[in-house]
DNA sequence: TATTGTTATACTCTATAACTATA
DNA sequence: TATAGTTATAGAGTATAACAATA
């Protein structure tokens, strides 16, 4: 007989993991209609509307390690989208940003897909933003919590 | 200038990002001690305990197409912990089955990652557990609702 | 004709670690 | 020595479509 395993947090895992889903899935749906993979996506809409960031910044802001970061930025880099600028003050760092090409594109598709998300929270009300966003965060100070713990 | 973008659901969806890969990242760190990659993981605890499924079934489950899901099982056959069976009744249909040593693993680190993940939740009382889910499923069904709409 | 699963293609991402060049 | 970023490896997952066997 296999152990009966109630425990009491397992439907929060799997509300969690559904809800996401069906958010990505939503998402990416319309990150791929425009041509970009999630992570494409991810790095353009981090630098959109900014002077640009080191790769160090920029893979903390995404949380795509450096390795995998080089290998994104070298596909939009490829496409036009991104450039690379030594920087004066240290020379190891490297300048990432927009072209004009790929803050055109960010111009076009950030908004397009703002709208596109609109709609997914369009039975919901502040109030519901309001509590969802507590929630979310109560969780996620107690999984902070339990990492922390796990490191030292 | 660039547009202001007061969107009030942003915050819900960077909460729900940064939630959920703090989860992704504490689980899966557990995960990969084990020796297996996320979806492999995934296979196994979703085959634990039942008799197997066909792989229409378990693609359903995992939300793994099913393209790949015959790749993850590929490697779970070649670790000698799943086993895939012709099917009688519909000659079309593969029976995915764990083998003794998948069901031996499976039992023995099923219930290690309960204990992982616990402490992620240590934080937290039932009314905690009850409250998020309630939030989540409000904000997933309106995700759904916009994807149904967006088809067709 | 429709369905189940595999194969094929071509990428893209991932983890990890060694390496280069600065600092 | 330490840091920023690239390169090198070796997988592993992804999307997509064509395909074989069966229903």
């Amino acid at each position: 007989m296999p152990t009966a395993t109630r425990e009491p947090f397992l439907p929060v895992i799997r509300e969690l993991v559904r809800t996401y889903q069906a958010f990505e899935s939503f998402s990416n749906a319309h990150v791929r209609e425009l041509g970009l993979t999630p992570p494409q996506f991810d790095v353009l809409a981090t630098l959109g509307n900014t002077p640009g960031m080191s790769c160090k910044e920029l893979s903390e802001q995404t949380l795509i390690t450096k390795g995998t970061l080089t290998g994104v930025i070298d596909r939009l880099v490829d496409k036009g989208l991104v450039s690379r600028t030594a920087q004066e003050e240290d020379r190891r760092s490297v300048l990432i940003a927009l072209t004009d090409t790929g803050q055109a594109l960010f111009d076009q598709i950030f908004p397009a897909h703002l709208a596109h998300m609109r709609q997914a929270f369009a039975g919901l009300d502040n109030d519901d933003f309001s509590r969802i966003c507590a929630e979310l965060a109560k969780l996620r100070r107690s999984i902070g919590l339990a990492m922390e713990n796990c490191k030292p």
